[in-house]
Order: structure tokens, then sequence, then C-alpha cells
RNA sequence: GCGGACGUGGCGGAAUUGGUAGACGCAAGGGACUUAAAAUCCCUCGGGACUCCCGUACGGGUUCGAUUCCCGUCGUCCGCACCA
């Protein structure tokens, strides 16, 4: 009866290579079964898998084996971001090619992440460094210059010093690139970009479908794109006042109601007006100078003083004639926001209040709160900037702020200035047009020409892929394409000159935003997409990753999905349909009395009373125990994938990382919790082992359950299976763990007072039913050890191919059940009683209870009230 | 500064979404088996003045009933950051 331990190594091979023969996860296209896309976000191919890729791939794959086992026809493919700066600094490093590098990097890798036993589907692997991918990535470039989605132009743009590369807006956090952590420095250059601007209300209104997307980050794309309704008002400048030629400033503003709290005007460093007023005026000049240097460094941005220079220029009121504003140039007002101007209401605005009290400028409150009377409002330090009514603006005085907007744009839209209205209402976006020119070897290179006489022509499609030259240096700093002695010449496509190709290659966020629809049909090499299947299989229904990616890969792939439909690429506009973003794995830190940082195998513990301490291995030294942070090789707290698979095997592993913890909350990778779990793969492979001498043949079917062990077994068993398909339906592997515990505990227990054998055929019927529906509950975590039990049952063919237990709704509701009684509502008894009573039995019953008595101690029932199923309250 | 989330035993966390607070696990303590260890099994495990009372950061409110809803305070974490 006793069986030899398991061994997860044995098996675990054993399986990997049954289910690779019996290509048992290949999908195919033509299936008529519902689909079900489960996708994990694809690792870069950065050397070796850490255990946040085990944690990702360790959930998608419960998805992925549990939508299988419900009959869905599953999709669950795997590829490799594979461009990007990395490989470069290693090929700069080791005096090697990029691609050599990567391609060794994802061999290593795939053996890794086939060693966790996931269900792959690998014939669909696809490298976004491969030319078989981005040459249809080119396709699409193209297409999307043809439809007016790419755009060239000289801007100012983010530039990484360490890099030697242009970064996207999302990819500058505090100032510093999001790779190389260096202070970015603002450049002036020609750039591609792709107009992800033009979409950015339907990007924003999108956002309310995405039901099953967590809100945190919708509310950070929403933020991110940045809505705000106003009004651009012209003001007519007073020529005496200004150089020659400029007549009017136009401002944008959020808060025209405010008109008449105005105090200055204030204008970008870069505004033309500004530049136009420098030209006279040396002293303004050092002044932006000024403003230009201080502007972008992290200091600078923290400190965030606000200081102005008076242009002399001043502008009339729109509302009156003989009211002048003085024109500041201040080096809060951003040029690419708006229009680069704006009119400061320091009574309603924090930034203009600040600037106001630094040059004495005044402030006069228009807006009243409720509360106050408006004779005793008086603003000084802080703004105020909530609901009331306006004061001090004339004709808008007693109006609330909503309806004040309204008035002055009504008024103003009428007003004309220089054959126009003197406003017009106007919505503005934060988000930019994402620059994806970058200036790198490693990457998708960008499919144009650039002639002297034709100026930028598109690559013909007929000679896509432009294909990177494999006979390059990383000997020097900088983009090895531009220094390339031949690769960049070439004859014009359009008059047959002599021509330059761009050497930028794209933003690598470019080739994640469209892998998901590539996987879909991987083998099509006429098209990027074959629309048939990207229409069948997208979106994706259920998408894993991290929340790093809350904006960046996220919203640029929405975008891209919809550019892809205008260029007939695919059909839908939003590519994720469900999107679980998971936590961190952490680990505690140790660090030495001389500050250095050890590694969890260079520690012993020992915990007495005083507690729990940590000595070096080596020297016998007491170290500190840290808190528990993100796995890095920094703080050396990381835990090799390989290591823990080939000790404990990848089944204890995937458990660990999917109990305890709530998916999208951090974990913490504990010694004593991997050992917990595979402590229990030794349990349920015993309680397995035993189920299997107890339980009737394969196949014996349950009908009824003719006594009352039997009846307890399958109540059980039923009532911890609704449980699990609960919480797995809500991607709450924690709790669906300790249902899978809840239930073997139950069957241990059980069990554990039979003697020899069981004859009543019914238990064993129950017994067989059980053990069958805790294998299969428990596949999708651990599938190697599920494939072993399955066979031990009896079964001859592989429990990945069995569809999911049937649950019988009757045997989880129970015949009597047990209500707790409160008095005054607290617990006070708990009445048993027959699950349908009514209420005026329970009333009854429970009366009669003794505890029930005693608390009443005579006092008379005021209320009952009875919730049928859940709890008796008795209100004296 | 603005926006958001969170706060439950020694620890990770659970609580059918307003109905028995602490499921499941980790750690710890006690015991059995063993020459011994490992493994395994059994018991205890929020606090207390222990037929009862207190307890879900703190203070209030709504309710028959609040970990859950509302208001305020404190704390932690995250995102954005001069966006007019």
């Amino acid at each position: 009866m006793t069986a030899e331990r398991y061994n997860p190594r044995e098996s675990e091979a054993k399986w990997q290579n049954v289910w690779e023969t019996r290509k048992t996860f290949q999908t195919s296209n033509d299936d008529t079964r519902p689909k079900y896309y489960v996708l994990e976000m694809f690792p870069y191919p950065s050397g070796r898998i850490h255990m946040g890729h085990v944690r990702n791939y360790a959930m998608g794959d419960v998805v992925a084996r549990y939508k299988r086992a419900r009959g869905f026809n599953v999709l669950h493919p795997m590829g490799w971001d594979a461009f990007g700066m990395p490989a470069e600094n290693a090929a700069m490093q080791n005096k090697s090619h990029p691609a050599r590098w990567t391609y060794a990097n994802i061999a290593t890798m795939r053996g890794q992440l086939k060693s966790m036993g996931l269900s792959l589907d690998w014939s669909r692997e696809i490298a976004t460094c491969d030319p078989s991918y981005y040459r249809h990535q080119q396709k699409m470039f193209l297409d999307f210059l043809a439809a007016g989605l790419v755009d060239r132009k000289r801007s100012k743009v983010n530039w990484d010093p360490d890099d030697h590369t242009v970064l996207a807006n999302e990819q500058v956090i505090d100032g510093r690139g999001w790779r190389s952590g260096a202070i970015v420095e603002q450049r002036e250059l020609t750039q591609w970009f792709l107009k992800i601007s033009d979409y950015s209300q339907e990007l924003l209104d999108g956002l309310d479908g995405l039901d099953r997307w967590p809100e945190k980050v919708r509310l950070m794309q929403r933020n991110w794109i940045g809505r705000s309704e106003g009004l651009m008002i012209r003001f007519e400048v007073d020529g005496s006042t200004a150089p020659s030629g400029i007549t009017e400033l136009e401002i944008f503003t959020t808060r025209p109601d405010t008109l008449f709290g105005a105090k200055f005007m204030a204008i970008a460093p870069d505004h033309p007006i500004a530049s136009a007023a420098a030209a006279e005026n040396s002293e303004l000049k050092a002044f932006i100078e000024e403003c230009r240097k201080g502007g972008t460094s992290v200091a600078a941005i923290e400190t965030a003083e606000k200081i102005g220079y008076d242009t002399g220029i001043r502008v009339q009121h729109p509302f009156d004639s003989n009211w002048q504003l003085p024109v500041y140039v201040a080096n809060f007002v951003l040029m690419d926001y708006g229009t680069g101007a704006i009119f400061g209401c320091p009574a309603h605005d924090q930034r203009d209040l600040d600037f106001v009290n630094k040059y004495g400028l005044g402030n006069t409150p228009v807006v009243c709160p409720p509360d106050i009377r408006p004779d005793d409002f008086k603003v000084t330090d802080v703004a105020f900037d909530g609901e009331g009514r306006l004061i001090n603006s004339r004709f808008l005085d007693g109006m609330s702020i909503p309806d004040a907007k309204e008035e002055v744009a009504r008024r103003l839209e009428t007003v004309v200035l220089g054959n126009r209205s003197q406003a017009k209402r106007q919505i503005n976006f934060k988000l930019r047009d994402w620059g994806i020119s970058r200036q790198r070897y490693w990457g998708c290179p960008i499919p144009v020409i650039h002639c002297d006489a034709c100026g930028v022509v598109p690559v013909p499609v007929g000679d896509l892929p432009v294909q990177l030259p494999d006979d390059v240096t990383f000997d020097q700093p900088g983009n090895a394409l531009e220094r390339h002695p031949t690769w960049k010449s070439v004859s014009c496509p359009s008059c047959g000159a002599a021509a330059r190709r761009e050497t930028d290659t794209m933003d690598t966020f470019v080739d994640s935003s469209w892998y998901f629809a590539r996987f879909t049909d991987p083998w099509i090499a006429e098209q990027p997409t074959n629309q048939l299947a990207a229409n069948h299989w997208l979106p994706v229904d259920q998408y894993i990753g991290g929340i790093e990616h809350a904006i960046l890969h996220l919203l640029y792939s929405r975008f891209f999905t919809r550019a892809m439909k205008r260029t007939g690429h695919c059909d839908i506009s939003e590519p994720f349909r469900g999107l679980f973003t998971q936590g961190m794995v952490v680990h505690e830190t140790y660090r030495g009395r001389d500050g250095g940082w050890f590694t969890p195998n260079e520690i012993k513990f020992v915990t007495d009373s005083s507690g729990r301490h940590a000595y070096s291995l080596e020297t016998g030294e007491e170290v500190t125990i840290g808190s528990s942070e993100k796995m890095s090789k920094s703080k050396r707290n990381t835990v090799d994938p390989d290591d823990i698979i080939g000790t404990f095997g990848a089944d204890t592993a995937r458990w660990f990382m999917l109990s305890d913890s709530p998916p999208e909350r951090d974990v913490a990778w504990t010694e004593e919790g991997v050992q917990g779990s595979a402590r229990y793969v030794q349990q349920l492979w015993r309680l397995v082992n035993d189920l299997s001498e107890f339980a009737a043949p394969v196949g014996t079917s349950v009908l009824t359950a003719m006594n009352v062990q039997a009846n307890a077994v399958r109540k059980a068993t039923h009532t911890h299976l609704a449980r699990v398909e609960e919480s797995i339906g809500r991607l709450r592997f924690n709790t669906a763990i300790a249902e899978i515990r809840k239930l073997s505990n139950t069957l241990i227990s059980s069990i554990a007072g039979i003697e020899t054998e069981v004859t009543d055929a019914a238990v064993k019927a129950a017994y067989r039913e059980a053990a069958d529906v805790l294998v299969r509950m428990f596949a999708p975590m651990m599938p190697h050890l599920a494939e072993e039990c399955w066979s031990v049952l009896g079964h001859t063919s592989p429990v990945s191919e069995s569809s999911w237990p049937t649950l019988n709704p009757d045997l989880t509701i129970n015949d009597m059940i047990t209500l707790p009684i409160q008095i005054n509502g607290k617990k006070r008894g708990e009445l048993t009683i027959e699950a349908d009573a009514d209420n005026a039995s329970i009333e009854r019953e429970t009366l009669k209870l003794e505890a029930i008595q005693r608390a009443l101690s005579g006092q008379s029932v005021k209320k009952f009230i009875v919730v049928p199923k859940r709890i008796v309250n008795v209100v004296i």
C-alpha cells in the first residue's frame, strides 16, 4: 500500500516527451470548438528565465489547461521580443554579433520554459528579430505611411546619452531613460512618428468597454491620454508694446469662467513671440537661455521654482478694452501643450498664485465657495479650485462655474477679431505622437530611402524585407548601420539616382505591438496576418503580464491594432479582451556588516527564543535580514528557476508560485514555502496511490450514493469542485489551491480509518469519482504529477487530453444546514435545521434553544430577522 | 502638488461582495514512531479576568447586523508630475 516517493525528475521529463510526441498542445486553426486565446507577455531573451517568468507562465498555463479541459480550442503560443539594446551591448563587450547572442539566449530559455511543462504550441514560435517577422512589420509601416498614419518631422526629442538614441515620452521615467537610467537630454532631430494622437479620443473611449481590465490600468491610460475641454481665446496685442507683426496672442484655457480674475499672460520660453521679443532684448534672451538649461534636469523639475520675465508686451482683456494685461515669459509654461501660452488667474490656480506672489501682481477671487460671504473671501497662499458662484465678474456674477464657462464661450464666439471668432471651443490631449526612430542597429529597419531629387521614397514592397547587414562592428558607440561602408547606398526606386537608406530602426515597442496577431497564423509568408485567422482568434481572451506595461506596451498595442484595422490587416480594434497584471516575485535581502549583499545560498538560518537569525555559511558572521524586495542581481536576492526545478521539480515551483499570495500581489519566495509545496506533492502522491486501492475500477459510474459515507465523499468532492471552478474563473489561484487542499485533507481523513479494504460498492464508486476529480482539479497547476497520478488510477490516455469533471450541483447543497443565531447582532448559538425550513419553524426552533433562552433572560423579542440559508438575528 | 489603491493573528492570506472574522498554508510549541536523524502521524496556536468579554490601523456615522458602505484622522504603497 505504501508507494515509493514521487520522483519529479523522472516523471516530468517523461510526460513532457509524451505531450510532444502526441502534439497535445498544437492548436489547429480549423477547429469548430469555441476558441480561447490565452497569452502571457512574451519574454525578452536576456539570457535565462527568472522567477517572474515562472510566475507569469504558471498562471497563463493554468488558464490554458483549464480552458482546454473545458472544451475550448485554446491558442497558447510563445515567442521572443528579440530586438533591443542589451544585444548590442553584449556584442560590444564580447566582440560578437547581436544575432548570435540573441539566438543563443533563445535556445537556452526555450529549454528552460520546456522544463516547466507549459502547454504551449511551440509550432507557432516567433522571434521579432527574424526577417520573416520584421519584413511584415515593414510592410505595415508602408501601409501606415500610405494611410497618413506616419509623420516625419523635426522636433524636440528625448535623447538618451548612454544608449545614444532617442526615447518616446512614455519611455522617460522621472527624467531618465527607462532602460539606461541616464538623465535624458532634449535634442532637436528629424524623426519618424506614428500618429497615435489621431486616436486620442478613440483610445480613451475604448477604455470604457474594457471591463475585464484592472481599473488601475484603465485609469493610468486615461490620465496619460489626458483629455481636457476648454476654450482657445485670442487676445489682441497692443501694437505699441510689441515687436512689429505681432497682433494677437492665442491661449488655451479650461477655466474661461475666471477671465475676470486674470492678472497676467504667460508664454513658453520657446514661444515664437518670446523669440521675437528676445531678438530686441538681450536680457530676455539670457532669461530664455536659462530656462532652457534648467528645463530638463531632474533637480530643476523637482525644485520647480516658478520664474518669469516681463516682456513689456501688453494685451487687451477680451471683455474690457481699457484693461491691459502684461505678457511674461515663464519657465512653467510648456510649448508643446495647448498653444504654449496661458492667461494667469492666481486666485483659482496654485501655480499662477505662486507666480503672482513672487512678482507682486496681486489676485482677485472670482469664484466664491458656497459657505463664505463674497466680501469675506480672500485668497493668500492657497488657491481655491472648488465649486462656487461667480463674483467680481460683471455679467457672470452669481452664475455657477459651468454656466459661466458656457456664457464666456458663447459671447466670445460671436466677437470677431481679425476676420475670425475671437474664441473657439477646443479639446486638448496630453498624448503626443509616438516617436519610433531609434539610432540603433539591432531593430527593424525603417523601409524608406532618401533621394536628393525625390525626397523620402518608400522601399517598393517587392524589395522587402530591408534586411540588416551581418557584417557590422560594435567597437564604437552609436549606430552601426550609419557607419556601415555600403549598406546605406542604394539607387532611388523612383528616379534611379544615387540615394541613401534610412538608418534609423524602429522602437522595439513596435515589434511587440502586433505579435499577438502574428501568432494566429505565423506561417503566412505573403502578408503580416491571415485575416481569417486573425479575426477568428482575436481579441486575446486573457492576457497576462506585468503592471509595468500599463501604459507603454498596452497603449501602443491598442493603437497599432486600430491602425492595422484601418489598413486592412484585421477587423478588430481592441487587442486584449481580458487583462491581468500579476505581482512581482520578491525575496528577503541579506546584508553583511560591511554592507555587502549575500545570496540566499550563502546563508544559514537559526531560529531560537530571540527569533530568526541569518549567518554567513562561509565566515559564520551574522547577517542582517532585510526587507523583501524584487529579485535583482544588484541585491543578490535572486533564486534561479533551474535550481528549483532541478531540486524540487517544475510542479513544486508552479504550485508554490500560485499558492498563498493573490496573483495580482507580490509573492515572497521562501525556502520554507517551497518545501511546503514539495511536501504536498508527496502527500497527494500517497493519497492517490491509496485511493487507487480503494476505488472502483475506471469507468464505474456513480448513480446513487446508497449510504452516508459515500454521500459524504461525494458531497465534499462536488462542493470543492464548484469552488475551484469559481476561483479559477476569477483567476484567484490561491483560493483554488486552498479548495484543492481542503478536498485532499477530507479524503485523507476519510481513508485514514480504513484498515484493509473497502467492500461497499457505493463507497468504492465514490472514491473512484473523488480521485478522478481531484487529479483533474490540480492538473492545470501540477500537470506532470497529475499525469502520473492519472495513470496510477488506471487511465490509459493522458489527463491533459481528458475533459474537466462535470459538476453535480445537487451534491453541493445540504439537506440540513447550520444557521448562526445572533441576538442584537452578537452570535449566541447555532441552529441545525432542514435547509428548506420556513421562517416560522426557524423562529420556533430558535426560541427552543437553551443558549438563546439564557441570553434572552425573559426579555421579549421585538423583531426576528431570518436571512435565508445565512443567519438569524433576534432583536430584543 | 494631483490621482489611485491598500491597512485583518508571529507571517502569506481567506471571508459566498452587508450575514459565524481568521479558511488554506508557513512558522512556532507539545506529543507519537525511531538507537538517532529524515520522513510521516496526532494535538495546540488572535488576546483576555476563558459558560463570558475584547478584537479586522484609529475616531465617528448608517444598519437588526459593518473587515465590507459613508465621513474624518494616521500610516504604507503605486501612478502622474508645472498639461493651463
